[in-house]
DNA sequence: ATTTTGACTAAATGAACATTTTGGTCATTT
DNA sequence: AAATGACCAAAATGTTCATTTAGTCAAAAT
């Protein structure tokens, strides 16, 4: 990737965490990058495209580090709950994910509504992929991935996000306790 | 209830089924009910409370409709998808209910989205009532009934509304089935 | 030749102001 | 004592116009 590229990707990033997909300007990512507007339109065909690739690589980067949290040896429901913990840890504490998911609930600017959307399908994608690789393994009972990994996350964010609107919150703990109680003694062989 | 009230509350809940809250006026409301303005605020003192008034009774109608759908001989797994059943059928076919759902989510008028949060709220208290009833007799283990509550209600929330953002609906019977499966299976005594 | 740029344009935004609508009141009527 | 609708302040809506902004492209820089 060359420099000048690497600048307005790290600009826009900086300026979309600071003050949101809306309020920031390409004029203001073009001074920030120390670039020419024009050169930014060599790179992304526009704003949202530019948006697009930021929030790809942060995509990457919860894949990554979620990846990471896996250990071969632990059974699938202890990993299962580590990837999802590691994916709400990192929506809750990176700046970036953090100012987009406002704008959405603030203003519902539709790039940023769209591109959050993603976020959340290529996620469940992600915990699909690691249903299958236990049920190919015979870890788990055999079930629509899919639909195993859809409610998986809906349960997370009710935990993690809804509960906490109208009460104390959970401690990660609580969470992963209760995941277990409902959602993957279901899933258990026995 | 005086007869007056009556039309009155007949021809707001028409209204706002019809043309929704906001796009509802109180002249409006005065004109279907044949009623002068004035009297709407001898009985209510505000658009908003006549407004909570009609949910109020939608939210008895629905506990109501969801106790006749008990069957006391019945296990408690039965019962409670049975009240969820009833519950989620009557926000998909109840025209108010619908029209307001549709209001909070494409404008977001505030007294809706109170509005509509309490009777969220108070179907997840009846469930409680009905997860600790079960408790009190010995059918279920023990739980927090509160969180019980409200993640079965967010679990049905996902399958019959957040599902077909995305897929094809899932058929009562398959809503049933992954409850049972998943949710029940952590409260069932073995 | 290739890359970079910023002045330029058409469209979007929003501030300021005018106009209409509407929730709620209350003096009058029934 | 109950009911009403003309009335009013305030909120919503429409309009105008100056400013801002995403995106382009001819010219400059490399």
């Amino acid at each position: 990737m060359s420099e000048k590229k690497k600048q307005i990707v790290e600009a826009a990033a900086k300026s979309f965490s600071l003050f949101g997909y809306k309020a920031t300007t390409m004029d203001q990512v073009a001074k920030m990058a120390n670039v020419g507007k024009g050169t930014i339109y060599t790179f992304f065909k526009s704003k949202e495209e530019l948006l697009e690739d930021i929030v790809s690589s942060i995509i990457s980067e919860i894949k990554y580090e979620a990846n990471e949290a896996v250990d071969a040896r632990l059974p699938f429901n202890e990993n299962v709950q580590r990837v999802l913990q590691r994916i709400f840890t990192f929506r809750k504490e990176n700046e970036l994910t953090i100012k987009l998911l406002q704008e959405v609930r603030d203003i519902g600017t539709p790039a940023v509504r769209n591109v959050m959307k993603r976020l959340d399908r290529e996620m469940i994608a992600f915990i699909r992929e690691k249903i299958e690789e236990a049920m190919a393994k015979g870890e788990i009972r055999s079930c629509n991935a899919e639909l195993t990994a859809f409610l998986m996350f809906k349960m997370y964010i009710a935990l993690h996000v809804d509960w906490e609107k109208e009460h104390e919150p959970l401690s990660p703990q609580k969470i992963a306790e209760l995941f277990d109680l409902y959602l993957l003694k279901g899933l258990s062989l026995r």
